[in-house]
DNA sequence: CGCCATTCAATTGCACACAACTGAATTGTG
DNA sequence: CACAATTCAGTTGTGTGCAATTGAATGGCG
């Protein structure tokens, strides 16, 4: 137990970046909710949550996926995605059936309904796009930006989670 | 098909649109999620979990607070908050008790312990900024711009909600 | 062929987030 | 003072998100 001793330090103390901290890791928190909260508004029309939205956006892309790859692209787990498929599939937006060359492995498909909801969602980007006052060419630099951090992020999780990599910094 | 023309208009298509939403979206929502992960590993130690982390830095430096203020600076409701208050309550970090000038209103005190964990905690920061590989300078630049995204997103929401206040009702 | 590790989706348990509602306390108004 | 509107924390219900487990199906290996 190292014993803290600072009053006169000229390193940026602790204390400063508990203050940084907790400004990127909220702002961050509170974009994903403000942006959770604009979708939640426009997609009510459509009857349709936000990560139901993003499976939507997925599948009109793919028409047809197992639960495995829809999980990966959007790097959710059937622990979630499983109920929400349910959802979707009550709501007569896909079907699901499992796969007759691997009974493991459940295909995801778009009802008819499914696919004609794109035409109704076509407009959702340019909403949303309005109510940040961003253009595409601050949008994409953003994403960028932002991608460079998840990627970040995740490898440093990558690191220090799994079993064949073992953490040098051990709970103590 | 779908591909209406605009004749004279450079504007970006809808189904490109589509696509970009579908890469914004997301990556913030991916990220976010990156974030929470990270701090998932780091705060098992302190026993936290991300949202009550944020509560706690929020009451290192206020010592207390009633819920509602609370809720302001994390732009959160009590809905929120009062189970998770709860949780940090039954791990002894913090106290609730009725005001009593105002019987509406429960103010929220750090414990000792509650104070004790914050040494503990300023490790914490320094840990998050190695796994994202971006240097104080980085990390301002870009809160400022997604900082900048919420602020235009919760201004479109307020418009989009209230009661009083419709688009059309709305103050010229 | 039989056995075992792996791969899937689904389920369970826990913790947010948020809308809607409840109920108690307070404030504003006459 | 009485009464209605407002404020505040708490509760309920729905929908993620994730860890851990379950159980069926598959593939590899001898």
């Amino acid at each position: 137990m190292a014993g803290a001793s600072y009053p006169g330090s000229m390193n940026t103390p602790d204390d400063d970046w508990l203050r940084l901290d907790q400004q990127i890791c909220f702002s961050l928190h509170a974009a994903s909710r403000a942006f959770n909260g604009v979708y939640r508004q426009i997609l009510k029309d459509l009857g349709l949550t936000y990560p139901q939205y993003l499976v939507m956006l997925v599948l009109w892309e793919h028409d047809e996926l197992p639960v495995k790859k829809l999980g990966e692209h959007l790097r959710l787990d059937s622990g979630t995605l499983s109920p929400l498929l349910k959802r979707l599939e009550a709501a007569g937006l896909v079907r699901r059936e499992r796969s007759a060359r691997d009974e493991r492995s459940v295909e995801v498909r778009l009802t008819e309904e499914g696919v004609a909801l794109r035409a109704r969602a076509l407009q959702v980007p340019r909403r949303i796009a309005s109510s940040t006052g961003f253009g595409p060419e601050e949008v994409r630099v953003l994403r960028a930006r932002i991608d460079e951090l998840t990627t970040a992020l995740d490898a440093a999780a990558a690191l220090a989670e799994p079993q064949g990599g073992s953490p040098a910094t051990g709970p103590s």
